[in-house]
Formats: structure tokens, C-alpha cells, sequence
DNA sequence: CAGTGTAATGTTATACTATATCATTAGTTT
DNA sequence: AAACTAATGATATAGTATAACATTACACTG
């Protein structure tokens, strides 16, 4: 379903760039690329390292701060607020425009996996926005969930621990 | 329609925890007046300036921490992760089974509100969710909008302007 | 194609947010 | 009272993000 490479990527990165009037410049591409590459979302000083890691060309965090900021302008890179990191985002390829980009975000692993979901879903939400007189910017949301695999190990634990601190114990 | 004072949020905190074997301390109790007291969202350690200004008996920020997490942990505390902020969460109040709160944060000024949804609409996403072997916790969500007044502003700067750059510009 | 203005990045410093760890106190149970 | 556990105190430090100013790269204009 998703068997485009980074190039494509870029590609489309180029294109929305031209439209915006703003340029991809290498270092961007190559923030991209890194992005791409890694697929799990990653803070941005370990960014930071992955790109020293793999572009010949050494970057400071301030630089991938920037970039990052400008890229999750344009929509093509998601800040997770809740885990304070950062991902590519995907949602530009093979989806229709009336679709918009869900995070799921595993509370307790911090896997997290984006899935297209009707734009209708979010306009759902607007309205309750707009009532109030809040005007809905930047759609994507993120979802705190559990993934099948800490499912599992929550029987173990308990439910809604947070940091050793559980109410729900007894 | 929200006209409950603070000690009538007290009891409902100490049903709670009396429900799941957890303790409403001094201190906790102390964090959920100052919180009701202050209304909009604040970081933490502005919390921790709030709580020594108003109850007579310093607090650390690390304690101010702990006791958040707490909070939030039975839900009487919603931690705003797009803007690192904490609010009390009044949707105990005055609010049926199947409604969750939605919090609508201003990007622009920060100024939040929190509104009731048809926990049907966040049902939907979870859907998603599962779909993707995920089971969704925590239902708190956040939308990132406008509130009317930054709605104004805007036209004299620019939509989805980031920290000085913006691609729309041309 | 030199001159000018703006966008983007480099560089250094620092602010802000959050957690780790160990010690101590308070409350509960037997 | 002794023993156990929850909660907080206290200190240190990790992790995240921005401020401010200098410099470079690019795009446009004459």
C-alpha cells in the first residue's frame, strides 16, 4: 500500500514547497531523507544524531528544531506533543482529500501508528469548536491508546499507572 | 450552569479517590483549590508560584509534579501536552455518562476551553484505533484552533505562521 | 551582474519542562 | 508498638525548546 521511497517523498515535498513559495534546501531534504529513513518518531536531539549519523554534514539541534518547525508547517512532519517527538508524516500519498491522518500513540510503548480517518470524524469535532467560537486549525490529532502487545503485559501492571503512582490499586 | 464552588469539587475528588483506595492529602487538596482557583491553564512550576502564594505552606516543583500527575491520573486534571500546561478538568460535574471532555486550545493565545462531546464521536476514532490492534485510553483530547479573537488577528499576520516562518507567505 | 533585501542557517547561551534518586514523614494494619 | 506502604521533602540532573545575534545563500531589481 505504502511502496513509495523517500523519493517520491521528496518529490512531493518539492511541490508543495513551489506552491508555498518557500524552498526545500538540501538541508531539509536531507531532514527528510533522515526522517524517512528512520520511520519512528524520535526526539529532536536523537534526530539530531541520526542525522550527523548518516548525511556528511554535521547540523546542531537549534538547525533541526528549525527545520523540523518549518516541515511540520507544510504538514509533512508530526510533533507528537504527548511523547515530545517527532515523525514523518505520511498522509500526503494515496489518500484522498476528505481523509486526514490519525495518530495513534501507545501510552505505554510509544509505538504509534498513523491511519487515515474521514475528515467528516474531525468536523464532528469543529463544530463543537465553532460553537464556541473556535475555528479548527492544523487537524491532526493524536490519540493516546494501547497497542495489541502492552494489552497484554497491562494485566500484569494495572491499568492507568502513571509513574508508580496508581489510584486504582488497592 | 457551572455555578459549583470549589469545596463541592473537593467532595467529588474525595469520592474518587475513596473509590479507588488513593488518599486526597492536604497537599492534593491544597493543588485542587489553587488549580480551581486559577482557571486557565498554567506550566507546573507557574503552579508551584500560585500554590506558595496562596496556601501557607511552600511546595517544590517536584511535588508539584507528583501531585499533577496524580490528579490526572484520576482524571481531575487535564495535562495539555500541545502547550505543556496543566488545567483542571471539571467534566465530573454536571455531565452525563456519554459525553467526554474536549479541550480547544487557541495555538495562537493559548487560551483554552473545554467543552462536552458525544462520547459516540471519540467512539469513532477508537474505532480506528482498533482496527489497528490499538484500544484507545484516556479519551482527554486535544484540538489545536483559533479562538475568535486570534481569528481577527490573523489576516494582519498570516495562517499557519511557525516561529517567523511560513511557507504561505510569498 | 553588482547591489539589495529576505530567507535560511550557524553559533552560543540560556530558559523551561520533567524525572531520578534517596531520605524522611505520615498513615494503616496487625 | 512494630512493620509496611503511600506520600512528600530535598537535591541533582536530564531532556526539550527558544532567544538573540552573526553569517551565508538565494532571489529579485535595476
Amino acid at each position: 500500500m505504502n511502496t513509495m521511497d523517500a523519493r517520491d517523498f521528496i518529490q512531493i515535498a518539492k511541490n508543495i514547497c513551489e506552491k508555498t513559495g518557500s524552498r526545500l534546501t538540501e538541508t531539509r531534504q536531507h531532514m527528510l531523507e533522515v526522517l524517512f529513513t528512520v520511520e519512528t518518531p524520535k526526539s529532536a536531539y536523537e534526530l539530531t544524531d541520526d542525522y550527523n549519523r548518516l548525511v556528511n554534514s554535521p547540523i546542531m539541534a537549534m538547525s533541526v528544531y528549525r527545520i523540523l518547525n518549518f516541515l511540520a508547517s507544510i504538514r509533512l512532519v508530526h510533533h507528537l506533543h504527548s511523547i515530545n517527538k517527532y515523525i514523518i508524516c505520511k498522509h500526503p500519498i494515496g489518500r484522498s482529500e476528505d481523509q486526514v491522518p490519525l495518530f495513534l500513540i501507545c501510552t505505554s510503548c510509544q509505538q504509534i501508528e498513523e491511519v487515515a480517518i474521514a475528515a467528516d470524524l474531525i468536523y464532528a469535532l469543529s463544530d463543537h469548536a465553532e460553537s464556541r467560537g473556535f475555528i479548527s486549525a492544523g487537524s491532526q490529532i493524536e490519540l493516546n491508546s494501547l497497542c495489541k502487545k502492552c494489552q497484554s503485559n497491562i494485566h500484569q501492571h494495572s491499568p492507568g499507572d502513571f509513574n508508580g503512582q496508581n489510584p486504582t490499586n488497592k
